[in-house]
DNA sequence: CGTGGCGGTGAATCCCTGT
DNA sequence: AACAGGGATTCACCGCCAC
């Protein structure tokens, strides 16, 4: 039995969705609540959602090159305080829930300046929290200045419409994407970037486009072909550009005019797939896992104050409890320090630095591939 | 007048240490904000906060009218025990903020049931967020009845004392614990187990003992040797026996005598670098001292009528005798003359400047570095 | 045709000290 | 307190162009 045959035997459409019809797969120009007020009670079976993030950034903000940060600064991201933006996300969460589906999910897209605001607002709304994500950014932009940690990563959050409220979760379909390993919380993905990214005389159209292999997976894993999907927040379209692509119904909500545009011809030129085309776009990378030779300090496979030295045994280095090394005045990285006293461009301190063990010298680099053995599955 | 006159001029040192001392290196066994009310205010230069989320939390629980809540016999709705929740939060976070110094900062660890909560308190508090951190687990627990992604991260909020607070960072040394990259807002460690995971009759002690490679980078990332570090949540006391393997102070609040027993155990244990480690650490972090680029003309390192130029010899600058420079019709400092001949908002004068040697272009700062090297001891 | 250098850029709460 | 000025600060990827 197929899915189409199964929805038209049971009368549950005419009890869920009324009699006005869902505009399906169009883009609403209005206010993102004013919007979600027109939609029906319990008729949407997912919603993404990608709000203001209220950045409440200050001046500009030069690169070390002396070139300048296109940062976001448009008016929708404004916000007066956290009580404003708090208010702000309370009522269309408010909407949000109404128009949900019992069975039906939401997720939220954030980044610490909001998602600890959203997330409590969702709690407080009645939704069950089922998981929250961690989308590493592949390639995130540094800290120019060095004063922070370099932010690497945006947070989603993924809620059921309540404790005991039925949900969708394509378990198979996750696990199989993953190479028979359960999907994690923690996805990486690159930011959206090259051809994918929508630009209009040579600039960027939306400042904050999501990459569309985002959109697939979450989906894929929270939904099924046919479910209707809402994107309250939908800029350029790429919910609906990948829902169009997995077979999935969308509604989008937009104040914007000229990203409606680009939106609409955006998903108008996208091709529906098929589902063997989606491994590849997820495609597991597999990089083998970095490690720092701080990691080594850190976990304790090399105590700090060991002494490392090279074949010959012509110099010995210190290990400092920062991973860092020091051989006579010469202090920094086991690269670094390694470059220096040899006056050389480059060194790989992996296999230069050596360290006693039994049967002679071993380079560090025998440590770090236990550290691999004992950490990775 | 003398910066010493100045100091003494002003009684800050009456004003920010108080003349009770502090309970440095112990437990104190008590409620957790009744033991932090009983510390000076801004007495504290790190909190490590990892707060209880099941809501088992007996005394700590407080209605938000003030009303005790009995966790185990009163019957309370989610909204209910959020309130509480936030309540209890808000309470410690606000002792937290009272003792801390003013360039001081707090890391509080949580997963999606609690963080939210959290990381709303923070901002509502008046902290300022720095970064959130994201723990990935190179191990965690499966979900066993596949309903849901794995759960395979924890989050770390990191945040000073307000927008414009000064705080600690040592970037270079993250830097240098990361291979010369900069450091990522996700972190990978794997759970704590093996040897380091508390254990009594084959039992663990406690449920969510935290690695100690989490705690130490924590440390390494945001404190200086001799500083106090205070753990509200102190259970089996992974912030003590790591503060102490660094050099820092720390104190610990905990309410259970099992756990301080063997947390106070583990601590005695444990074992302190040596102070030639925490030397070169702190030599690390520390800046150089500032070198005029004057100062070298005038030691002879650079002769006045040296033409610099860039990397690219698109400009030519001739060397003043008074360390001076000047471009075409453009006369200043080093850095100057490099922003206004290439209409720049700022430049590095030693990076952007080179002199002839041998082998072709180097930077001035290549000098300054032969100049550091000769006059430091 | 491959390769390497160079320029551009991405949801960013991005300096500090002395006058 | 506002202002001026010294000087410290970046990673991965994509596209273009030269060779």
């Amino acid at each position: 039995m197929g899915v189409l045959e199964k929805v038209a035997a049971k009368p549950r459409v005419a009890k869920e969705a009324p009699s006005a019809p869902l505009p399906l797969d169009t883009i609403l120009q209005d206010d993102c609540i004013a919007a979600m007020k027109s939609l029906p009670a319990k008729s949407i079976d997912m919603i993404f959602a990608d709000p203001p993030y209220n950045l409440q950034l200050g001046g500009d903000l030069n690169r070390p090159d002396g070139s300048q940060v296109d940062a976001v600064n448009d008016a929708w991201d404004k916000f007066d305080s956290f009580a404003a933006y708090d208010a702000f996300t309370k009522a269309w969460l408010a909407e949000a829930r109404r128009i949900l589906k019992d069975n039906g999910s939401i997720w939220v897209i954030g980044s610490y300046h909001n998602i600890f605001r959203v997330g409590t607002a969702i709690q407080d709304s009645g939704f069950w929290i089922l998981n929250d994500i961690v989308w590493r950014k592949a390639n995130p932009m540094p800290n120019f200045r060095g004063t922070r940690f370099t932010n690497a990563h945006e947070t989603l959050i993924w809620a059921s419409m309540g404790e005991k409220a039925k949900y969708t979760f394509n378990y198979r379909s996750m696990k199989t994407l993953n190479d028979e390993l359960q999907m994690r919380s923690d996805w990486e993905f690159p930011i959206c970037g090259g051809p994918e990214r929508l630009k209009k005389d040579g600039h960027k159209v939306h400042p904050t486009q999501k990459p569309e292999a985002l959109l697939y997976r979450v989906m894929l894993a929270a939904s099924k072909p046919g479910d209707v999907i809402l994107d309250p927040f939908f800029g350029t379209g790429t919910t609906g550009a990948v829902a169009k692509r997995l077979g999935r119904r969308w509604i989008g909500i937009e104040r914007e005019g000229n990203y409606i545009e680009a939106a609409q011809e955006r998903i108008d030129a996208a091709l529906p797939l098929d589902e063997s085309q989606l491994k590849t776009m997820q495609a597991n990378t597999k990089k083998p896992p970095r490690v720092a030779f701080g990691q080594l300090v850190e976990n304790g496979y090399l105590a700090p104050g060991t002494v490392l030295t090279d074949t010959k045994r012509r110099w010995q280095a210190v290990v400092g409890a920062d991973g860092s090394l020091t051989c006579d005045a010469v202090s920094g990285s086991i690269h670094k320090v390694g470059s220096t006293i040899q006056n050389a461009p480059s060194c790989n301190g992996w296999t230069f630095w050596h360290y006693e063990a039994e049967g002679g010298l071993k380079p560090i680099d025998a440590l770090r591939q236990t550290y691999l053995l004992a950490t990775q599955p």
